[in-house]
Formats: C-alpha cells, structure tokens, sequence
DNA sequence: AAGCCTTTGAAGCTA
DNA sequence: TAGCTTCAAAGGCTT
C-alpha cells in the first residue's frame, strides 16, 4: 500500500507535461532562486559546449583515448586542467562539458565503462521506465494525501541514539536545549537529478555487476550519467527541479543551511591539511594528488 | 559507532 | 562574484 501510493505519485509526476515541451529537443533549463525563478536566462551554447555534447554520437576509436580509457572530443582545445568543469552557473547541462576521472576500482567487462559507449539505452521506442523510488513522494501536508505517510526528507535526528531514561531533575538548561535539537526532524536535501538516476539504476548496476559496493557502483553509475543522451538527462534535471519545487511546499521555512555543517568534516581532510597545508579543491581532490598519473588499467584487466 | 569511499548537482560559505 | 565546501544516497569497509 505505502509503496503503491508511493509509486502512483511519483509516476504521476512523471507524466507532467515537460517544460521543454513534448517532443522538442529539451533545452537547458536556467538555475532557479528559492522562489523558483530563472536567475538569469540561458546563454547560448558555445561553440565548445555543442563540440563537447552534440549530437550525443558513439565516438570513433580515435576519439577514444586510449591511455586512460577516457572520451575525448576530438580536436579539443587542451583543457587538461579539468576534470569536471561544472556549467551550473551558465545555465548548462553540466555533464555536456566534463568527463569522467579514470576509474579506480576495477571494472568487469559488463561494468565497465568503455563497454558501455555508445550509452546503454533502450530501443528505440523503448518507453522510458518508470521511476519506482519512493523519493519524490507526496507526503503530509499534500492536499488530497494520507497525512500519515511523511516525507522521505524528514528523518529523526537521534535515530539509533534514543535517549536512555534518567534522573531528569539533573539536566541542565543547555543538555534540555540540545536534546530537543536533537528531537527535531532533520529535513534531508532534495535530490538532485543525479541522485535521482542512481536511487532509480542502483538495483540494476548491483544486479548486472553483482557489486555492494556503494563507491564502486557509484563510480559505474557516473560514467553511464555521462553516457545518456542530453534528452535522457534531461527528464532527470526536470524531475529533480519538480523534487526541489515539492520540497519548497512541503518546507517553506527550510534551508539547506539548516543542515550544513552539521556532519563533521573528514578526519582525513584535517589530517591531510595539517601534513601537507594543502586544501581541498573544487574537485575534492588536493592538488598533489591531481598532478599524480592516472592510474591505466589495461583492457585485459577490464 | 562513526566516518570514509565514490559519484554529480544544488546551495551555502568565504574572500 | 568566483572559488571552495558541504550534503544529499548507498552499503561495505576502516578506524
């Protein structure tokens, strides 16, 4: 029942007429502010930006570099300094203009990724298979929905860490004030269109490459995001702008300020700081380990 | 038990 | 405003 009224809603979601307009080629859609407005309008695409994402082609051998088994367009300019050069900000998709770093867990021959250019996508005509994660459900607070089913985003702080019965009288102000911090509901992020693709390709990539592995699969489901068809991204980015705007009703109040800073940061990235006085970059690597050679994994071991 | 790994994208923070 | 950081999910692994 909970998981029917889950999947009914969200299919019905995914039967919103698109934005884009049914059977026009998906166009990228602007950032939007908090009021979901664009906040700017969507610059044309560069010339780059058409060379690095259209049309979504199967590459030649040659335009397969084969030392770290990355795709390149050809002819490029060198922009060996990126590794993912995100085009949020210009209102892009931003898959179009970044490639994936070599993989680092070793890939079987049905998970690899070389295996998977041109992208593994259905027939043609195939319909696009329904999305069957409760994530974008319609919770309390939805007219017209069973109140008593709530939003996956809300999840109890104190989870396993139930408060074990004691003397009250001996809590102090401040211990009272931090328990019910701790009591109030943590309202989780919306999921961006990529977590989106993987709640939804998860259960498929551990069936086809028997992996646990979250990291490793996580790595699969990258390179096959940056394997589908701008249209195939596209329902994704739709989907999750729906998934932010339900959020917004659902939590007008919330901020994903509420929720930063509140995991600790990595013992390893303090270690790593101290050690070397070097920082994260934009890429959540250090600069000494992005200089180091892409490890090259040979096809027979894939 | 808590945090790491690994991915991309959205949004917060800082200089 | 650009650049950097954090957090969303997931589950095995490490500390």
């Amino acid at each position: 029942m909970y998981k029917e009224t889950v999947y009914s809603a969200f299919n019905l979601l995914m039967h919103y007429p698109p934005a884009s307009g049914a059977g026009q080629h998906p166009q990228p859609q602007p950032p939007l502010n908090k009021a979901n407005q664009p906040t700017h309008s969507v610059p044309q695409l560069s010339p780059l930006y058409e060379h690095f994402s259209s049309p979504h082609t199967t590459p030649a051998p040659s335009d397969i570099n084969q030392k770290q088994g990355v795709h390149r367009p050809l002819q490029t300019p060198d922009l060996s300094g990126f590794y993912s050069l995100t085009s949020s900000s210009m209102g892009q998709l931003p898959h179009t203009v970044s490639w994936p770093s070599p993989p680092l867990y070793p890939l079987s021959p049905s998970c690899g990724y070389r295996q998977h250019f041109p992208a593994p996508t259905a027939a043609p005509g195939t319909p696009y298979p329904r999305f069957t994660h409760p994530s974008l459900m319609l919770g309390s607070g939805v007219p017209g929905h069973p109140a008593a089913i709530p939003h996956p985003a809300i999840v109890p702080t104190s989870g396993k860490q139930e408060l074990q019965p004691y003397d009250r009288s001996l809590k102090t102000q401040a211990e009272s004030k931090a328990e019910k911090e701790a009591k109030k509901p943590t309202i989780k992020k919306p999921l961006n269109a990529f977590m989106l693709y993987m709640k939804e390709m998860r259960a498929k990539v551990i069936a086809e490459c028997t992996l646990k592995e979250s990291a490793a699969i996580n790595q699969i489901l990258g390179r096959r995001w940056h394997a589908l068809s701008r249209e195939e991204q596209a329902k994704y980015y739709e989907l999750a702008r729906k998934e932010r705007q339900l959020h917004m009703q659902l939590y007008p109040g919330w901020s994903a300020r509420d929720n930063y800073g509140k995991k600790k940061r990595r013992s390893r990235e303090k270690h790593q700081e101290s050690t070397t006085g070097g920082k994260r970059n934009a890429f959540g690597t250090y600069p000494e380990k992005a200089a180091a050679p892409a490890p090259f994994l040979p096809m027979t071991v894939l």
